[in-house]
DNA sequence: CGATCAGGGCCGCTGTAT
DNA sequence: GTGGATACAGCGGCCCTG
């Protein structure tokens, strides 16, 4: 706990949401709904115009229909997300070099370490101006939390949401937080909430005169000893910057559960080869094995098997996948397939174990006891790539950007029935119009998003297609379309 | 000297959380 | 009508070692 409010956090308001209100002109204002379309997709963000109707992320996609169906359902567009994360990061890498992402629109930054000074008022410039900095760089809002630790950075963020910065004056904390729910302290979720309520704790202070040795009685000792340093205002948590990956995995939830056993096998070796592909492409190996079955009544089982050595070769992954699969009764259908690796190594050394398990399998041969590794001579280097995904016609998703070669660039509204319904509009032009068209209509091409802000003299990466002339609304200033309320619902 | 036992470390798995 | 990716704690089991 420091003296000064040196901790940032920093949260993105809505981020996926607001991102494709800002891309698309006629959906601000309005409810926006981000995340899986499919019959079981969840939601990822809603905008806030559709909490309102009480949506919120990690509810079914369905559910959200249902509340809201005049909200605008897209697909998840990771890359610009993705895209517009690393400008943000690198603006708080301005600030210091100790910056802990949490996630795509989430970081904590150690002001402190970035020579800030240690005051109040020195802390708060500098969160305002980021909050500047980063509208002027991608035209979203963000909420700033300062304090004198992590946790209440946090906790301030969040009640700045949306669009505003508070800072906990360190010493008045727990004036802050006594009073509200435990839920507020980060890592208590449903299950810890619920195990609190049952022995009558639902606010902070309650917690806090509980006491360590109840805590712990109740939760275990990790859960429970580090619970009441929060409770009390404790938390000396560093803020770190670059942490190494300790596992990589893969996981599919399919649109209809698999009764096919053969099917199951299939998918699970394409499962090993998209998490193999992952590993190598960050140069690491990883020792163990891991596949996760999700049946038909959500009843979720791992299967793990730890290697002799670490390995990267897709052939032995798919094995070891293919044999933790044997054991596990998937006759009632699956609904999600999943294949990790862990015990990462910082690289790969395939060479070295490759040899020891040349050597094992040899020993083994004779003891009949075909292990683990044993597999890895069979496949002397697999080329890479085997199947990425294979090149079909172009997938019509809602939210997804295009091109049409005379109407220029544009969003999937809507598909079905041999037709596709686009809006033709870019993050700076006023709302567009909609057109349709059949989906095999060969002036219409997939394309990549088109920036947020434009940069001066920008002709923004369109991948494959000719600068197009005619593009209806290029208006030089950034103007955003102060009257392009009303757009006309669907 | 062999049997036994405690403790450590690894493994496999589940649950919780973000 | 419950996604995807990751981390970590906790626990039981197994095996080695002293």
């Amino acid at each position: 706990m420091r003296g000064a409010p040196t901790i940032l956090h920093l949260d993105m308001d809505a981020f996926y949401a607001s991102v494709e209100q800002a891309s698309k002109p006629s959906l601000r204002g309005k409810p926006v709904v981000v995340g899986g379309l499919g019959p079981r997709g969840v939601v990822a963000t809603a905008s806030y115009e559709a909490r309102v109707f009480g949506v919120h992320s990690a509810m079914a996609t369905a559910q959200a229909r249902r509340l809201c169906p005049n909200a605008a359902y897209l697909t998840p567009r990771f890359e610009l997300y993705q895209r517009i994360s690393q400008v943000v990061m690198g603006l708080l890498g301005e600030l210091s070099p100790l910056v802990e992402p949490l996630s795509l629109d989430e970081a904590f930054v150690d002001l402190e370490a970035g020579g800030v000074p240690a005051s109040g008022a020195a802390a708060r410039a500098v969160g305002e101006r980021l909050r500047r900095d980063i509208e002027a760089a991608t035209g979203l809002t963000a909420s700033v939390g300062l304090a004198g630790s992590k946790m209440f950075a946090k906790i301030a963020s969040e009640e700045a949401k949306p669009n505003g910065l508070m800072l906990i004056e360190p010493g008045t904390e727990l004036d802050v937080l006594g009073p509200m729910s435990v839920r507020t302290i980060p890592g208590v979720g449903p299950a810890t909430a619920e195990t609190l309520r049952r022995a009558g704790i639902t606010t902070v202070t309650e917690t806090a005169e509980a006491g360590e040795d109840e805590l712990v009685r109740l939760l275990g000792k990790a859960h429970g000893g580090g619970l009441y340093a929060l409770a009390t205002g404790h938390d000396d948590r560093p803020v770190v910057a670059e942490r190494d990956a300790k596992s990589v995995s893969v996981e599919d939830t399919f649109a209809e559960d698999l009764t096919d056993r053969t099917r199951v096998q299939l998918e699970l070796a394409r499962l090993a080869d998209r998490c193999v592909a992952r590993l190598r492409g960050a140069g690491r190996s990883g020792r163990t094995v891991v596949i996760k079955v999700r049946r038909y009544d959500f009843s979720t089982l791992t299967r793990s098997e730890t290697l002799r050595g670490p390995t990267d070769d897709p052939a032995v992954v798919r094995e070891a996948a293919a044999r933790l699969l044997e054991h596990v009764d998937t006759t009632a259908g699956v609904r999600l397939l999943g294949v990790g690796v862990s015990g990462l190594a910082d690289y790969t050394q395939e060479d070295l174990f490759a040899q020891a398990a040349a050597g094992a399998a040899e020993a083994a041969a004779a003891a009949g006891t075909a292990t683990t590794a044993g597999a890895a001579p069979h496949e002397p280097e697999t080329p890479q790539e085997p199947q990425t995904a294979p090149e079909g016609p172009p997938r019509w998703l809602p939210g997804l950007d295009v091109r049409h070669d005379e109407h220029g660039a544009g969003w999937v509204q809507g598909s079905g029935v041999g037709r596709v319904t686009v809006r033709f509009e870019e993050p700076w032009s006023a709302p567009g119009r909609v057109r349709t068209f059949r989906v095999d209509d060969p002036a219409l091409h997939p394309a990549e998003p088109l920036p947020l802000v434009r940069t001066e003299g920008d002709q923004s990466p369109v991948p494959a297609g000719p600068p197009d002339g005619a593009s209806p609304a290029a208006v030089p200033s950034a103007a955003g379309g102060g009257s392009g309320e009303g757009s006309s619902s669907p």
